[in-house]
DNA sequence: ACAAAAGTGTTAAGGGTACACCCATGT
DNA sequence: ACATGGGTGTACCCTTAACACTTTTGT
């Protein structure tokens, strides 16, 4: 059996609670994820995953973190975890490339700037992909879903301070499903993933008793609890 | 930035539950994982996990599966799946070499021919390993362990018929706490995880009730329930 | 009869969900 | 006063864990 070098390459799924960028339609927050539009063949004009190859003495979380600050300001980026490996020969045409993907989380109000070439796109409407890009996207939200009901991992998603509503929002929106606010409340306190910062917001225009404002207790992924939560309704 | 080739290698921790193999001690039931020791230099006379460099055209599934023909017979394994990826610059000498690892697990009464180099190490009990294989083995270890709780991953490492008692006693092994066999029994056969043969098993020497046989449902891996169980008593 | 092993029944505790109800604010 | 959004209380269900008790076998 032969043996050879392949080229390795590190792709990031990076997600972000938005309200959609088109400024007419339907304002409600969704999950979206960062991809870029490819200029050059193959797959010329197909959206791609952040990445690229793995550069000499690079560990791969270093190389994920130097590809992805060409996209986005890394200092929003508050989680990154490594995924699965893609290893088919043929997954990409010409050299032999494993690809090791990472699931990457920005939180909520932060919005970089991003190059020409790149786009928020939600996570429920993509746009044609290229190679095993779509798989790779759908595997990073599926352990997305799992991680929020057992871990903290939504500290990666929410704003510093926020209220109740605004929580409820991007977990339902990260989840895919209607989340209870006050369901919400009682688990994220009992597991003392949630703070209350003692202050409160002002209440709308429309009125509207004011919300009390929380924190993630911890910003480091921590596992909190065995049993699963936040599944859909019914 | 440079980029380079890297060498790829696939490694597999592969669990079994056996009696000790020393002739005189303890006879219970412990989770045990397969090593071969090293003959030559780096790290000659350690123990290192089987698998080795990725053949050109080989997905790393199959790779490890040609690999792990050389250790053990492959129709024993029953599960195999993919863990994280090792990518430190330096984590082995000469060439950089990224590894990525596997889960695999033999059933337990199998007990199949070994090379003179290859033997079964008791997890609590390891040998020194060679370069960063002990991390990855306590990896795979917690993995099987959660994946205990909340789905049927247990068909791997149990016989094809067995009692509840045996099935306890493989369990409380392979996540290192005791068990209650009647509460196995309960949770496993809510989830449909394991069926009743309708056979029984004879009588010890000692006496006792003959024990109903059960047989694991389905053999192909599935998750079973979201909510964790079998957590540790207490 | 007795010991040993297996199986059943019962109870308690904890976590999650659903939903009715009360509270505070703006118009 | 009323609408609006926020927060609390409560009741129910499901799952698991713990353990006492009964059943079936061998000696």
């Amino acid at each position: 059996m032969a043996h050879i070098s392949t080229d390795h390459e590190v792709l990031a799924a990076v997600f972000q609670v938005r309200r959609a960028d088109l400024p007419s339609t339907d304002r409600k927050a969704a999950l979206h994820v960062l991809l870029w539009q490819r200029a050059l063949s193959p797959e010329r004009g197909k959206w791609s995953l952040p990445g690229g190859r793995l550069g000499v003495d690079e560990d791969m979380t270093t190389s994920v973190r130097r590809q992805l600050a060409e996209k986005v300001d890394l200092r929003e980026l508050a989680h990154l975890e490594q995924l699965a490996v893609f290893s088919d020969p043929d997954r990409v045409p010409r050299r032999r490339t494993i690809a090791s993907t990472f699931l990457g989380l920005v939180p909520s109000p932060a919005t970089p700037e991003l190059p020409s070439d790149t786009r928020w796109h939600p996570v429920s409407d993509l746009p044609p992909m290229a190679f095993d890009h779509g798989p790779m996207v759908e595997h990073a939200h599926n352990r997305l879903v799992a991680k929020l009901s057992y871990t903290n991992i939504g500290f990666a998603l929410a704003p510093g301070e926020f209220a109740l509503s605004t929580l409820r929002d991007i977990y339902s929106a990260a989840l895919g499903h209607p989340v209870d606010a006050t369901n919400l409340q009682r688990v994220l306190e009992r597991r003392q993933v949630i703070t209350r910062t003692g202050t409160t917001a002002r209440s709308g225009r429309s009125g509207g008793r004011p919300a009390a404002l929380y924190r993630f207790t911890e910003s480091r992924y921590r596992v909190t609890d065995e049993f699963a939560a936040l599944r859909p309704p019914g």
